[in-house]
DNA sequence: ATAGGCCTGGAC
DNA sequence: GTCCAGGCCTAT
């Protein structure tokens, strides 16, 4: 589910849930979990206390008041469930962190392929990443020098979060049906109105999310969300040319062959 | 640059 | 049953 704008709306359930809260115990109860978050360390929070919540891309950073953080990753499917005293847990917790006052913040993941690990004061809790796809570094400059001499696709440098920070897949296409881009275009082909044009359109799409607290995205659901994601075969909103989806690095891009076509001057038509 | 792996659930 | 999925890492 989870993009920046996504994480950004989980970080700010998660601040309002924990900051301040003496943690009791974590329990991970998914054999994949352990890896990221072994028992030792799992145990070693007990007692620890949640001094701040921060976002960076689509990841957040649990601040402890012992100088550790604890670094959250959704991938795919991953959520917060915030649980009051007393209720049950939800279908698919995968990591407990039950708080001495009775409430937990539930990590909520069916496909358990998201992590928390827990990075020890003064040590990196992430990995280089690139501006935040809202954030003023992102820029066409910064992009076109990124992209320098890269043979990649503008879709899949959007994608790589050392170019640009939070932007996920589906976003990815809507930004580029908005700057009008083909995605089949390699990155370094672009010239700096184009940029331009891309950088405007992620933050656009970014805010324009993020304005709206959709916490979750489910396949079908809500099709006014998006303008090409998941449409293949609807019609395209500016011109009603039929959304085409193809796989780029695997992963599925939707765009309109119309009002992105590698030439320039995509017709209008009156929706 | 691409495929495969991690996992599970939902759509078909 | 098979295929697909919003992410990211590793190996080829």
């Amino acid at each position: 589910m989870p993009e920046l704008p996504e994480v950004e709306f989980a970080a700010r359930i998660a601040r309002r849930a924990v900051r301040g809260r003496v943690i009791a115990h974590v329990d991970v109860r998914h054999a994949a979990q352990r890896r990221a978050l072994p028992v030792r360390a799992a145990r070693s929070l007990a007692g620890d206390r949640v001094v701040r919540v921060e976002r960076r891309a689509k990841y957040q950073l649990l601040r402890l008041a012992s100088g550790r953080t604890l670094v959250v990753h959704f991938r795919m499917t991953g959520d917060w469930v915030v649980q009051r005293p007393g209720e049950g847990e939800p279908p698919h917790a995968r990591i407990v962190i039950a708080f001495t006052d009775g409430s937990a913040l539930v990590f909520d993941d069916p496909r358990a392929l998201g992590s928390v690990t827990l990075v020890e004061q003064g040590n990196d809790a992430l990995p280089a990443l690139g501006p935040e796809a809202t954030g003023r570094g992102f820029t066409a400059a910064w992009l076109q020098e990124r992209a320098a001499r890269r043979a990649v696709s503008i879709k899949a440098a959007l994608l790589d979060q050392g170019v640009v920070a939070g932007v996920g897949n589906i976003y990815a296409s809507e930004a580029l049906w908005l700057a009008r881009i083909d995605p089949r275009r390699r990155v370094d082909s672009l010239d700096a109105s184009e940029c331009a044009r891309v950088v405007a359109a992620v933050k656009r799409v970014m805010r324009r999310a993020l304005s709206r607290p959709a916490r979750y995205y489910q396949v079908g659901a809500d099709q006014l969300r998006f303008a090409v994601y998941d449409r293949e075969g609807a019609p395209c909103r500016r011109c009603r040319t039929p959304i085409a989806r193809l796989v780029q690095a695997g992963r599925s891009t939707y765009w309109c062959r119309t009002c992105q076509g590698l030439s320039p001057s995509p017709r209008r038509v009156r929706p």
